[in-house]
DNA sequence: TCGTTGTACTTGACATTGTCAAGTTGTACT
DNA sequence: AGTACAACTTGACAATGTCAAGTACAACGA
């Protein structure tokens, strides 16, 4: 969290969060050992200690700074060519496609401790925060907050469903042949973004329309 | 999976199994000792990998359960009362909320390896053939069979996102104030269904349904 | 009846892990 | 010059996963 007031040489607490990102990229959250991580940063096997205080801690700081990531990529959604819900969903798998190894960290309060952990809290809001704004354009913001609540949460869990099975999941070996993964992953996507257009229309709140 | 030909005193594979689920139902996969679990079912250090094998065996036999159980779930749903694809996520729903020691493990083949195990796999199957099948009931069986899938995926990312959100994941903690997690869980349910039912109802392929 | 075989464990050992405690080194400020 | 403090390192310890070897006991063929 603290950023070290004075890094001279290279800075050890990045090298050591890339390390175990990397480490979880490729074997999985629950085989991050510190003393690996320490290892393949180069450092001691206390350092890690020094920067994240234990295990969980390093996983509050992979949580963080996924969050953060994913705030941005919402941001940075161009809405131009599609529904705000379909570029929606393809930020969100492209976000979890590309950052595994804090994908597989930040929705799992077990091992990370999303409410523990001030600075991984608000970024946690923040993504939040981007996602009701991503609702409000689809079905606008006239709507009552409830009602909006559990289409974010709809949208969230379509999202959260199909990138958690295509990436620790077993959808990809239920392919049929022929399919390739990312086809399917479009189609899903294509299906899931219609039925969210289809529900909106029926609201009678679409700006088009009204 | 070999069921002990002469098991003459208190079976202690399923000793071993309960207490496993167990503590991965209190304190997540990650923090399954095979130690401690041998420890609770009152049986030496390695009895457990008389039956298991290793860690990552005893993590497949709690899938393995786990998909026959849901697989279950699904051939018992009762659907004279709500439409299929509703009746299915409330299946797949209480089927997670109330075996979390299972869910948490059997849809992440990174601890588990649904490929490498036979009956894991095998179970695996016969839960998703029962998905397709409620698919069936929601749009009919004339569908071609990568409509069906797309449609079958889609169904499975919503209701598996939503249950892993709810059991996992933050969302207990972002709901409104004065809504409760089984409200919020039963209107996110009754959107996905209702967003079924147009899609169903635009294809022109269900019988009619409200 | 005796020996063989196989299952169902237990006991022992070892490298590795998370983490506490106590150094050590260097920079910054008084 | 001296103090304080950050940024580590080294050392130690209990607990873990797992290999290797043992023990107890039922079933079965001779």
């Amino acid at each position: 969290m603290v950023p070290a007031p004075h890094d001279q040489h290279g800075d050890v607490r990045r090298l050591v969060l890339d390390a175990a990102i990397a480490i979880i990229e490729s074997d999985g959250a629950e085989s991050l050992s510190m003393r690996e991580v320490a290892r393949r940063a180069g450092v001691s096997h206390q350092a890690p200690y020094h920067y994240f205080g234990d295990r969980s801690g390093i996983f509050a700081a992979i949580s963080e700074e996924g969050f953060t990531f994913l705030a941005r990529a919402f941001r940075d959604v161009d809405f131009s060519n599609t529904s705000p819900a379909k570029a929606g969903f393809i930020a969100y798998l492209s976000f979890a496609r590309n950052h595994v190894g804090h994908f597989r960290v930040m929705f799992r309060q077990d091992i990370c401790g999303v409410t523990d952990n001030e600075g991984t809290a608000t970024a946690a809001e923040s993504a939040f925060n981007e996602l009701l704004q991503m609702v409000a354009r689809t079905i606008g913001s006239s709507v009552d907050p409830k009602a909006a609540h559990t289409f974010a949460f709809t949208m969230w869990s379509q999202a959260h469903g199909l990138a958690t099975l295509v990436i620790d999941g077993p959808l990809p070996q239920k392919l049929l042949p022929g399919v390739s993964l990312d086809d399917q992953i479009d189609e899903v996507i294509n299906l899931c973004s219609h039925m969210v257009a289809l529900e909106a229309a029926e609201m009678g709140l679409v700006p088009s329309h009204s």
